[in-house]
DNA sequence: GTCTATACCTCGATAGAC
DNA sequence: GTCTATCGAGGTATAGAC
């Protein structure tokens, strides 16, 4: 969506020197491949400066540390899922949270690098000391309180029974979620949309009110 | 299972020196400690070493490298849960694999080090060139190939709906498991026995012949 | 079986020129 | 904004004495 570049001084610049956002972008998209393949842990600045065209002391100009890599990337993929799950400006309650959830891992399944950072970078962080446990926690917390939320409007709408056990629904959806991404990384064959959608039509057929 | 060590120069030696064996064990669950604690990536042979009353280069000695240490723990791991799953010799099979499933989350909350090395190391691991590939590889599929066996029988027998899909509640069931073990990691206030009690009546709920 | 000493590597980060 | 050069920490593994 951007307009193809005139010639001017800029553009003469644009030559030889990326502007700082267009190399920050290449970066990041870089270290999200080098993550989703092999983990923060063992991915290394240096490779991923050599990946993106740019010495290793550059890329440092950009991100002063490998940990603020790895905060921009988080941040922009949690910007991302919220954009599309609550892009328009509502958000899905009762059992349309769990279909919410069905799209989102169709759309997982086209982004095989996005997942790997998060499946990788969600089981290092569980370690207390990891630059990243902090934002393991809230992503946990909110995901928790959302889907929370939306069975407990769904009890009150009626539209899930009274006596299903909330934080069990809550904490199985997310661990198949997670547990289903984890299979797919060691064998794409598996398909997580269908896994996703059995785990929500059994929750229904045992939750759902019907009339 | 062993004699009392009667007093001789095999005695008398143990007394400085501790057998092969004792110092092996001893090792083994120090680095399950470590591992269960931060991933195998950031634990250090020195530390495991130093934690077990040894130096370096005396760990290195039993275990000639990093990764023959994680060989031994993974392989000492899948034998004692196979005893305590199959260790009377009969294998559960329709509904009663997924009760074992309970039993084993039971047993997995008593045992939080060894929780912490399957769930950092299966991380770790689906990176394709991680020296415990082959073994997460091959333990998804014997797990699935057990469970799948399992339900294939309940529809033999009748207790299985015919038209359930087999291998999304296997995947889905494993998936449940690691999900929910990652979680309690970070909480450990959430309880495994409950998720996976839920997630299996949630299962027969919607998949049991009822006559 | 255990030690000390050390070789050797990888990696994150800094300094400073252009 | 990008580079080269380099420091220094942290890590695995080996050599060889006791």
């Amino acid at each position: 969506m951007s307009f193809p570049p005139r010639y001017s001084a800029e553009t003469r610049k644009r030559r030889t020197r990326r502007s700082a956002e267009e190399t920050q972008q290449q970066i990041i998209a870089t270290a999200v491949a080098h993550i989703g393949d092999m983990g923060f842990h063992k991915m290394t600045i240096a490779d991923v400066a050599a990946a993106s065209g740019i010495s290793q002391s550059g890329l440092l100009h950009h991100f002063p540390s490998k940990v603020a890599l790895l905060t921009a990337i988080l941040e922009e993929r949690e910007r991302e899922d919220n954009a599309f799950l609550f892009g328009d400006g509502s958000i899905p309650l009762s059992w349309g949270a769990f279909d919410a959830l069905i799209s989102l891992a169709a759309r997982n399944s086209t982004r095989p690098e996005w997942v790997g950072v998060f499946v990788r970078v969600s089981a290092e962080a569980t370690e207390a000391d990891h630059p990243a446990h902090a934002w393991l926690r809230d992503h946990y917390a909110s995901a928790r309180a959302w889907l929370g939320d939306a069975v407990e409007e769904g009890k009150k709408s009626g539209e899930i029974a009274a006596d299903a056990p909330t934080q069990l629904l809550v904490g199985n959806t997310i661990a198949v979620q997670d547990g289903i991404q984890q299979q797919w990384l060691v064998d794409p064959r598996v398909d997580m949309v269908s896994h996703v959608r059995a785990h929500v039509t059994s929750l229904r057929a045992t939750w759902e009110t019907r009339y």
